[in-house]
DNA sequence: GTGAAAGCGCTAACAG
DNA sequence: CTGTTAGCGCTTTCAC
């Protein structure tokens, strides 16, 4: 037996004596059929618990109620937080959701954004891949005027609408805790240069650093643990004044914390470390760690909210909103930082 | 300017004066078509960037090639991993993935499946919701004979192929390492009841409970901190000569070390506790946590690959080939638990 | 109230 | 080698 194709609306229809058209009108309860006749219908669809083929109706109504979503990673619970978000929106209101990793890798991002037009999506919300430098797939996209949305990733060059977080406000937040808790020798471990989310928050302890009068003392570095503990390790040996870290994500933090106590040094003692994005388990490490939170989940639901207005506005006239919504962090204290100074 | 309608072939076919057949062919590479009308058609193929319209050609083949992939969370690394793996194999052949989460509600989970069979998805991989108890649908999706595998929730009664994990095994290595490395009382912090892993991983320590000679002595508890917390403190409390925990998760293995700790306990000198899964931050926590891990990754693109047979093997005739695929766990020691007597 | 007919964008026979 | 034709499953005029 081949896969059994499911059943079409003229299955019904010759069930029932009745034409393709009528039953179709039955279903979408509008125009006008005899109660009885709908009632029939409504039977056997309940019966044969039929549901009309999509594609047929998307290749008719050129819609196809499926959004696509590009993260840059899924496991990384922020990401998955946002898509959290997303998903009670679109679910909300019938959309489906393709989800794919762009693993950071602008290639990768490129073909996953074709694929994703190619299969008719109605709309996109996307998190830039650090390593996108090459717009000109996403200006097109706006040139056609497809619906799009930024967010957390932003880019003010495209002209589309973007959901954000005021990373330099969280940076100088962060940085500020350092100092007001005593710390004299506050250093940063920052994240990739070309991620312009990375760049805030550096920025942010930069005019921090201004502020308090120091002199930044900036250390590159990827976002994950093992980079983390080399470069603190190579950082506190160069400058063992330090007595605070400003790490750019938690994953930073993890590494920074594990290479501080892997020097005999204690945490917040001696070295008192803040990390950024609250991570579900930054709670649990220990010394649990001190950290800014980002409204991941909100951020999700603002980003759905927005595309759907989008796509309203882009099936009627051109409007061409763009705008930028900015979301403020949250500074979460726990043990990795000493007590405020007062 | 409402939203501009995408190429069609139609399109190309005026601008060169040829039929939209003769682009088709043109396009496809197959069938007959002189050199340079090709030519002339992949010109603007290339310069008009345009792709075939998905939906029209799933309609006409009944093919979509997108797949659905149904979990119950994202935002533990253990899925999320299982998603990167399936992500591998069906991108290399030219699948897309629509992702749902069905957040452990069985309800939640079949319109998630509907909704997806609605979309005319051509395969499905899922992980069964811990809550589902009503298989009809799925069963009547086999009677359709429509491909589907199961990964890491399994059930035999629905007679499709499987990828899981030997849980009952990895139960047994963790409670063994316990009583191996000298503790006396081996407590074990269940999962739900209702999961057939979590309960596979108790039988696994209520086995090596026997052949120890020890009496079992099991809580069952949700795969999250807060209540593992809880629980652990009422094990204690009730139970102060428990010197061993098995949890049947690195969640639930956080709560008990939290817990532990908070009773001024050192582990593992005072209690030692294994977790399983192996999530991302296990070895961050202090002490590291050991733990049973899982081949996630390697699970996600095996049941990929079975679901692409499946699919093969159901557009052919009806071959109804149910494989179970089980792999094996791997034991993590780290500092959570003590050294083994020799 | 109901059905016939046209058409969404594409592919696959079949003529020519 | 190329074009005509029919049709995938559905919706929507427009007659009747």
């Amino acid at each position: 037996m081949a896969k059994s194709k499911s059943i079409r609306m003229k299955d019904i229809a010759d069930r029932l004596g009745v034409s393709v058209s009528t039953v179709s009108k039955a279903i979408k309860g509008s125009y006008d059929v005899s109660a009885k006749t709908r009632e029939k219908v409504m039977k056997l669809v309940e019966e044969l618990d039929f549901e009309p083929n999509k594609q047929a109706q998307s290749l008719l109504q050129n819609k196809s109620y499926t959004l696509g979503v590009v993260v840059p990673d899924l496991d990384n619970s922020f990401f998955g937080s946002i898509i959290r978000g997303i998903e009670n929106i679109a679910y909300q209101n019938g959309y489906n959701l393709i989800i794919c990793q762009s693993h950071e890798d602008s290639v990768r991002e490129l073909s996953d954004l074709k694929s994703l037009i190619n299969h008719q999506v109605d709309g996109l919300i996307l998190a830039l891949a650090s390593s996108t430098k090459d717009l000109k797939y996403l200006e097109s996209l706006k040139a056609r005027n497809f619906p799009y949305v930024l967010i957390d990733r932003g880019n003010d060059d495209l002209g589309v609408s973007q959901v954000l977080v005021d990373d330099f406000t969280g940076g100088m937040n962060a940085s500020k805790l350092l100092f007001e808790t005593g710390c004299l020798n506050v250093a940063h471990l920052a994240g990739p240069e070309k991620l312009i989310n990375a760049t805030e928050r550096e920025e942010g302890y930069k005019q921090v650093c201004e502020d308090f009068g120091f002199d930044p003392l900036v250390v590159h570095c990827e976002f994950n643990e093992e980079k983390s503990f080399e470069k603190t390790l190579q950082l506190l040996q160069k400058h063992p004044e330090v007595d605070g870290i400003f790490a750019a994500s938690d994953r930073i933090a993890v590494g920074a914390m594990q290479a501080v106590k892997s020097l005999g040094k204690s945490i917040p003692e001696d070295v008192s470390v803040i990390g950024f994005s609250d991570l579900a388990y930054s709670k649990y490490l220990e010394p649990a760690l001190t950290t800014i939170s980002q409204p991941a989940g909100d951020m999700g639901e603002k980003a759905m909210k927005v595309l759907l207005e989008t796509m309203k506005q882009s099936e009627d006239e051109n409007v061409n909103l763009a705008e930028k919504f900015v979301y403020q962090t949250k500074l979460i204290i726990r043990n990795s930082t000493k007590e405020i100074i007062q």
